[in-house]
RNA sequence: GGGAUCUUAGCUCAGCUGGGAGAGCAUCUGCCUUACAAGCAGAGGGUCAUAGGUUCGAGCCCUAUAGGUCCCACCA
């Protein structure tokens, strides 16, 4: 059965072939099935531009503990895979390749362009998920789809007819974010502020007279961080209860340069604090500007190119890049006399969050999605605990959003992406939405249309990812069966992005949540906390990671220690730590499997357990209640901690320890029988429980130990069982525990090598604890490196339930209580009974406490009465042994 | 400007609905004990940011203050 096992545990190798193993079983594949319930979550679909990161590593770990748990719960889990085609994100990697081959995109022209890009999507799409599966992710690789995949198309074709006949998809002249370097518009979510250093350049416009002459001595003064706007500027405006001012409301002033007579309107947008209070109206190039205009009906001057140099509406400065022509006009201003000061301001900046270029608002004709209503049920689900945010304070950061949210911005001026379905007609104009080009303009019968030449937000597709992988807009019988999904696991950084977008996209279309949670997780920084990236060079490669240590190390070190939500450093000191505990794993599994050599194991419990068989299945049976019930409440890494600790500490320390006496030095075959029943029960359970964190290894072992044909993920998950549970056994081990470590205290204390063999005397005045020693004399004796083992009766008896350990040093015996220092015992006695004197007084207060008596639970209360009882007695002893010492 | 969040051992962080302060790493001591030195047995180290409050009882709830991080808005 065993084979010969290296004493390191290395996982390479191993983890290939045991992926491959699942792969060829199909153990990761999903079908419908009624019989069972389904578990379904859908994977964040990585950009095909990816190489999987830390984020990545987070991500996908704790999905797959969730599907490997609730597989071996006996659902039927799907974890449904895929990839984004990430428009903007391909599109930028795409037109740099072209140009390292010196080639312009324009020049492919949009076919040619696009065959390039699915040549890309070819070549590297399929390399984030080999990555993918390195990690050991279970995902349902038949069923891994595409955003842009035929189904997907069909299904954002679907919902942009459906929302526009519907009005909620609507064309419109709006200003809009423009990225100059990208040459498309973006979104508001897609545009990051950022803290500039800039100038405040305080400019006068002079008045022009009742009779029409500009004046040389009335000017209206202001402030702008953006001068070269004033070529496009319609109005100046002030606040209309602004008394500096009100008398000059509805006469003009002289643009100067330009020389166009503007007005002066009253808008109470205006701050009278700020500033002079007067601000100039450029409708075309502010997004404030513009709703002011609109309110007082004025021009809207567009002086930019796509590419943010000014154009012909700019006079003189027509081709120059928007940075020169602002020094040519601050130039050109000052000699007039007309620039009044400038002043150092910081004030931030809104970048494009690909490529930080500084954005140019602009009025663009786009699509939008009309989002008040279809907000509506998007926020009632979150209000309502429908669908449930982990952690609980993402709620708020999902409401300040919702509740100023803005219509989406959704056409993109690019070429790599879902294209509109809007259809132009070559001879009137009229616009045409359908699912397929018109064959006949309902307007005037003419059959040329051009297609709108934009494509979508990459987020519009990721909206409907829970239903268009399942075969919407078909119903299919998978659609029925898998949605809505259970668990959504992403970072909190795509809140906006994603998940409101899913949310709502899930109401209007399937009239449905698409997931009941969300489980946020946060970001992976360095050891120093920054965030990992490409320009700092402080990335760390998942892939690498797992090359040394393992996918098992790297798992487990990404979810120990992190709860929902918050960011996690990582520490290389932290996967070894990981590494070593895979290892620890590993040995006690050699262990176990050297000592099964040639031995039977029953199948069945065996009659005869000892105490300390008793003690460790009665904790491994709390350990599958507590564990399972954090995974359920996903707390995943309180969950693991609590198995590490039970395997490391009570398992390896603790009961191999103990029960090697009874392998080694008995020939009690029964015992032995049920010491081995008990190591592999409980090794098995072990294993179970922590293989959704580390499915190689238990995987591995679990196969060596059984058989190679079988598997751990399709295993069930251990239950608690009621037989399990033996109170007496852990008390009464637990004493043996202290008994243990107050001889070890002693010998350290005495500076006497443990390894050393001494006689052993146990007193105890309780017949049980007698009975407990004499039972578990040899474990006893192996743990307290004792030669000889004496239980007897205490004749004074400091109390029932205490034990006194005397043990022998060559040929010196000396009492266990007295080995310590007297002043020493005293002083412990001492801080004991202060100790005391606290707990006395606090469970008193808690039993005086009329409030606690009538709302606490029975249980509470009958514990704390027995807890009253123990400390008197305890009290009583301390106070008894203090007398008899300090006497 | 609005909001969130953090401040717990030397470092990095857990600590679930309030009921005796925890882990990993680091440090110190003693051990190559026949599963494991990637190990074993021990030890030291915390006024749980500060100040109030609620409570019989606060790391946890409330208020204020200080410092850090992040998100949203963007007053020209």
């Amino acid at each position: 059965m065993s084979k010969e096992l290296a004493k390191t545990y290395d996982p390479k190798g191993i983890e290939d072939k045991l992926y491959q193993k699942w792969l060829d079983k199909k153990y990761f594949h999903a079908e419908v099935d009624e019989t069972k319930k389904p578990f379904t979550i859908v994977i964040p679909p990585p950009n095909i531009t990816g190489q999987l990161h830390m984020g990545h590593a987070l991500d996908e770990t704790m999905q797959d503990i969730l599907i490997r748990f609730k597989r071996m719960q006996g659902y039927n889990a799907l974890w449904q895979p895929g990839t984004d085609h990430a428009s903007i994100a391909t599109e930028v990697k795409i037109i740099e390749k072209l140009k390292e081959e010196g080639i312009n995109k324009n020049d492919l022209g949009r076919e040619g362009f696009l065959k390039r890009a699915w040549e890309w999507k070819a070549e590297y799409g399929g390399r984030i998920v080999e990555q993918l599966k390195k990690l050991g992710s279970s995902c349902d690789w038949d069923r891994e789809r595409f955003t842009m995949d035929e189904g997907c198309n069909k299904a954002v074709t679907e919902v942009f007819c459906k929302m526009h006949e519907k009005g909620w998809i609507y064309k419109g002249s709006r200003i809009i974010n423009w990225c100059p370097v990208c040459n498309t518009s973006i979104s508001d979510a897609e545009v990051e502020y950022q803290e500039q250093a800039g100038h405040f350049w305080h400019i006068k416009y002079p008045l022009i007279g009742e009779d029409g002459s500009v004046s040389t001595t009335e000017f209206l003064e202001f402030a702008t961080t953006r001068p070269e706007t004033m070529l496009g500027d319609t109005a100046v405006a002030v606040n209309p209860e602004d008394d500096r001012y009100k008398h000059l409301i509805g006469r003009k002033v002289m643009l100067p340069i330009i020389n166009r007579e503007i007005p002066i309107v009253a808008d109470s947008y205006v701050d009278m604090e700020f500033g002079t209070g007067v601000v100039k109206i450029t409708p075309a190039h502010d997004p404030n500007d513009f709703e002011v205009g609109k309110r007082h009906n004025l021009p809207e001057i567009n002086i930019m190119n796509d590419d943010a140099t000014i154009n012909k509406n700019g006079g003189k400065f027509e081709g120059l890049d928007r940075y020169e022509a602002r020094g040519q006009i601050v130039k050109e201003l000052d000699e007039m006399g007309l620039l009044v000061r400038i002043e150092d301001y910081t004030h931030n900046v809104g970048t494009h969050d690909r490529c930080k270029t500084t954005i140019e608002p602009l009025i663009k004709k786009q699509w939008f999605v009309k989002m008040d209503e279809l907000i509506k049920p998007a926020v009632e689900a979150v209000k309502s605990g429908e669908i449930q945010l982990i952690p609980p304070r993402m709620e708020k950061t999902y409401f300040n959003w919702t509740d100023n949210i803005r219509d989406w911005c959704i056409s993109r001026q690019l070429w790599w992406g879902h294209r509109i379905p809007a259809y132009y007609c070559d001879e009137c104009g009229e616009v045409v939405v359908a699912k397929e080009e018109p064959k006949v303009c309902p307007k005037c019968g003419k059959t040329h249309f051009t297609q709108d030449p934009d494509t979508l937000d990459t987020w519009f597709s990721s909206a409907l990812w829970p239903f268009s992988t399942l075969g919407w807009p078909e119903m299919t019988e998978d659609l029925k069966y898998f949605y809505p999904t259970d668990v959504l696991v992403t970072g909190y950084d795509i809140i906006f992005f994603w998940v409101i977008r899913m949310i709502f996209s899930g109401y209007e279309q399937m009239g449905e949540k698409p997931f009941k949670t969300v489980l946020f997780h946060g970001l992976v920084r360095d050891s120093q906390g920054r965030k990992m990236s490409k320009s700092l060079g402080n990335g760390i490669d998942p892939l690498e990671i797992i090359d040394k240590y393992g996918a098992d190390a790297l798992r487990l070190t990404l979810i120990t220690g992190n709860a929902p939500g918050n960011d996690m450093r990582f520490y290389y000191e932290r996967v070894e730590a990981s590494r070593n505990f895979a290892n620890k794993v590993w040995n006690a599994s050699r262990f176990i499997m050297m000592n099964m050599e040639g031995k039977s194991i029953p199948d069945t419990q065996p009659d005869k357990l000892e105490p300390v068989d008793k003690w460790i299945l009665s904790k491994f049976n709390t350990l599958v209640k507590d564990a399972t019930d954090n995974m359920e409440h996903f707390e995943l890494g309180i969950a693991v901690q609590k198995v590490y600790d039970f395997i490391w500490d009570e398992f390896c320390d603790w009961y191999i320890e103990m029960v090697k006496p009874r392998l080694y030095a008995s020939d009690d075959a029964d015992s032995q029988t049920a010491a081995l029943w008990t190591l592999k029960t409980v090794l098995i359970g072990a294993l179970k429980l922590l293989h959704p964190y580390m499915p190689f290894i238990t995987e591995e072992i679990f196969c060596t130990l059984q058989s190679e044909e079988e598997s751990i993920m399709i295993s069930s998950w251990p239950l608690y069982k009621e037989e399990w549970s033996f109170a007496k056994e852990e008390k009464a081990i637990e004493i043996i525990k202290e008994a243990v470590r107050g001889i070890r205290n002693v010998r350290t204390e005495m500076n006497v090598a443990p390894s050393r063999k001494a006689s052993v005397y146990v007193v105890s005045a309780n017949e049980e604890i007698r009975t407990v020693f004499e039972e578990g004399r040899l474990f006893f004796a192996s743990l307290a490196y004792a030669s000889d083992v004496q239980i007897q009766q205490d004749k004074t008896g400091i109390a029932d339930d205490a034990v006194s350990v005397v043990i022998a040093e060559a040929t010196l015996y000396i009492p266990f209580a007295e080995l310590v220092d007297i002043s020493q015992e005293i002083e412990r006695l001492e801080k004991e009974k202060k100790r005391l004197t606290g707990e006395l007084a606090r469970v008193n207060g808690m039993l005086s406490n009329e409030r606690f008596l009538s709302k606490a639970p029975e249980s509470k209360i009958a514990e704390e009465k027995e807890k009253l009882t123990k400390y008197t007695q305890m009290m009583d002893q301390v106070e008894t042994r203090l007398k008899q010492l300090t006497k």
